[in-house]
DNA sequence: AGTATTCTGAACCGAATAGTTCAATACCCG
DNA sequence: CGGGTATTGAACTATTCGGTTCAGAATACT
């Protein structure tokens, strides 16, 4: 009967996100994301309302198929889990490196209202699974406090992984992180 | 004789950063410079070559006045030094929050050379000048890991002020992350 | 007042931008 | 083959952008 279609939404996306993700979405042009896409403007036009809303749509995406909420609900939960975040969910796949969502806070000032609040919801769901890892490990009076470490240090790898995607380093680091969390658990048990 | 300048280079770009900080240079636009400043365009134009000149030398005000190197180089070196960096080197005065330097990071693929030159080196100094005061309380096979732990969380709660400027929580993260520190220190010490 | 300088305002330019439209074509299937 | 849909290409608009130019106003000093 008809030409079927030759992209779907979600593989223009997932090829739209780099381009996002390493320029931002005032950084980012329609030329670009045609390239990276392969689909013609007429046809992303068509697909999608304007650039803000491609951006939108990949970002949500993005959260939707990352690892982050996998990795940490996978049992049994604990210190593992976070190391397994740390080490995995910011992407060190070729060229990328980082975290979509924590480079687009940066630009946050420039984003549309839906980009704002699928950071800030998919943030506290986040945090929320990590919360879930640490009361598996530490006393109630310090799970705030190393949920925000654990939090703060990924933004931290996030963002100096724009400026050098060392695949060794990065895992350094984290054993590091680790360790420190490791021995503030069993210290922290140990006082009460 | 003549007409005495009304603005100063270096108050411009005082005005400028802030702008620079919140938008990035891609999302700035010379129409928001202009308005911050208070200097015409014209007037932008005839002290700077275009807006990524204007850009390396707000960068580079930002880096040379910030409170950073002064607060890490004072006496005694040590923990004390680091939290002093991680409390207030991350500006909290009025509506912006952050590093201009840790946010330029995310955008570094659209920066200028000079600008990148800039980060990398001032993060080189940065991080010698962190190192002197880990030196002082970690034993030298922790001090590398130790270093990159705080540039980290530096960075991330960089990131973070983007999303919410909250002066007490970060406080309260700094404060956090020290313990964390300072029970290493003492342990790691122990072992030795 | 006269003069040298600073700064502004506005007009202007070319390029790049996001976004629209539509005719032509590619494609599949019955 | 032919009908119908998916996709492209290109032309086009309108806006914004960075950047230039320059005449004239503002200012301070002699």
């Amino acid at each position: 009967m008809a030409r079927p279609k030759k992209f779907s939404r979600e593989t223009v996306l997932d090829k739209a996100i780099p381009v996002f993700w390493r320029y931002g979405l005032a950084g980012a042009n329609v030329q670009q994301l045609e390239a990276a896409t392969g689909v013609n403007k007429s046809g992303l036009y068509s697909e999608f309302e304007n650039k803000d809303d491609m951006f939108v749509e990949a970002l949500r995406r993005y959260l939707e198929t990352g690892p982050a909420l996998r990795i940490l609900s996978s049992r049994p939960l604990g210190l593992g889990n976070i190391e397994q975040f740390l080490s995995l969910a910011p992407a060190f796949s070729g060229d990328y490196a980082g975290c979509l969502s924590v480079n687009s806070t940066r630009d946050i000032a420039l984003l549309p209202d839906a980009a704002v609040r699928l950071i800030l919801d998919f943030n506290e769901t986040r945090m929320a699974a990590i919360r879930k890892n640490v009361e598996a490990e530490f006393p109630q009076d310090q799970v705030d406090d190393v949920c925000n470490l654990i939090w703060t240090f990924f933004s931290g790898i996030c963002i100096d992984a724009n400026l050098k995607a060392d695949v060794g380093a990065h895992r350094n680091r984290v054993q590091a992180f680790m360790r420190l969390l490791r021995g503030s658990a069993s210290s922290g048990r140990a006082e009460a």
